[in-house]
DNA sequence: CGGGTCATTGAGTCAGCTCAAGGCTCGTGG
DNA sequence: CCACGAGCCTTGAGCTGACTCAATGACCCG
């Protein structure tokens, strides 16, 4: 299944493989050689733009691929018991999704895009094939579901522990350090997701959210128009999420 | 470094191997065949018994191994940016931890003894080694983190979602399973955390979770003597963790 | 222009927190 | 053998941050 380029080719993301993908410091192909991203280059499938509130997969799915978000965003939501939704994370281009379905062959999750989004598709089978015989690439991906691993302890950390001042702002900077890993504004950029999906992650109300946003606005911590933020106070903003004074 | 068996062996767990262990079920070896668990074996290295309060790994250490619960219990702690501690997981035996050390090539968090116990220290780079020759190692392996992100992410949907009642009835529950899969009782076991590191797990105060214990053993749903814990009332237990009955 | 979705704002309530006191258990030392 | 202290747990009383309920505002799309 090599990748016979243009037919795939999406026009909001002109590259067509991960050699020139300006996210390949991010993504999966990091630490390969130019030699091994091409076998890489050649197991991925490259999808057309997926809509906002389109599904990447479904939870109950079969486990067949992981997915690394190439532009857009995507929300990840896990159901639980009794029917209720819990998004368990935001994610941004040169992230990968997925990693969930491998341990019991199905997705465990529902990933939904935020916004027009494009996503590559990686066939686990042959991701796990490739593996065998590319050391660094088996390393790569052991340390992603590391990554994801240690990101969920944060936010069970910030969901035990954190107010919710404390957690809207730990958002806020998570979001604009990612951005700036990718090249984009530390200070000024656009929130894909609802105020009710934020809630939904961060264990508030929709009027929480609402109010801290009010809150952080007055006190010249951020400027904000709808989901257009701009940080003013970098410090302030860092000392509200990293500092316990519970009053 | 191949065990040379007696030397190492442990009074309270005489098996010496993966392939007499009655664990192996559970864990790392299970879905390989018998000559490659002689392999895995030959990696492994069996420790002394440590004693309640004696650390596996610290947080920073240089990530070197991963390490299977044998006997006893371990909890794992992340540290927030402003000192405070969380628990991130309870682990039994046949469990792994040190997954977290991946991603950055050191561990973020903290493995510490709940009681006399026993780990079987499994160093990664020649798990790493030996995976690209077994793929049903490799296999394995993502699949035991995998497990790690689910059990992650339902943590994340409890403190998110569910009252003080339904996370300690979680809890139980999730321990009930856990003894009943090492063959043990589903009704009746001790917990080995104290009500401080339930409370801290579950982002609760010590006297939440007091109280809520209290409760259970009102209603007859628990019998409980210190650490004691008999489940009279499975199906109620059960519901009171599934329902979504806010009121 | 009307209807739907999303967000903001206000008022009152409550689950779980804080603070405080006291009980149980176990190990140590007189 | 008992007294004492240290940990750990339980119980009570009052407080508060975030929730619920409700109304209103802003924007988009047909």
């Amino acid at each position: 299944m090599a990748n016979q380029a243009n037919s795939h080719q999406c026009h909001s993301m002109p590259q067509i493989n991960c050699s020139s993908c300006r996210l390949n410091t991010l993504c999966l192909p990091i630490s390969l050689e130019m030699k091994d991203i091409g076998k890489l280059d050649e197991i991925i499938q490259r999808g057309r733009p997926i809509q906002k509130g389109d599904r990447v997969y479904h939870a109950g799915d079969k486990f067949r691929s992981v997915y690394a978000v190439r532009s857009g965003a995507i929300k990840t939501i896990s159901n639980t018991q009794d029917g209720q939704e819990q998004i368990t994370g935001f994610y941004l281009p040169g992230e990968i999704i997925g990693m969930d379905g491998l341990a019991n062959n199905s997705h465990s999750n529902t990933a939904i895009a935020l916004e027009t989004s494009a996503v590559c598709e990686i066939p686990f089978a042959r991701l796990e094939e490739l593996s065998t015989q590319l050391p660094s690439l088996q390393r790569r991906f052991f340390q992603l579901m590391s990554k994801e691993i240690t990101n969920d302890q944060q936010l069970i950390t910030l969901l035990s522990k954190n107010n919710a001042d404390q957690r809207i702002a730990s958002l806020l900077l998570s979001i604009s350090a990612r951005n700036h890993s990718r090249g984009l504004s530390l200070e000024d950029f656009y929130l894909p997701m609802s105020r009710s999906d934020i809630g939904n992650y961060l264990g508030l109300t929709i009027e929480t959210v609402s109010r801290v946003f009010g809150r952080l606005h007055k006190n010249e911590i951020i400027q904000l128009d709808k989901k257009h933020v701009k940080i003013i106070d970098m410090p302030a903003l860092r000392n509200l999420a990293f500092t316990s004074e519970k009053h």
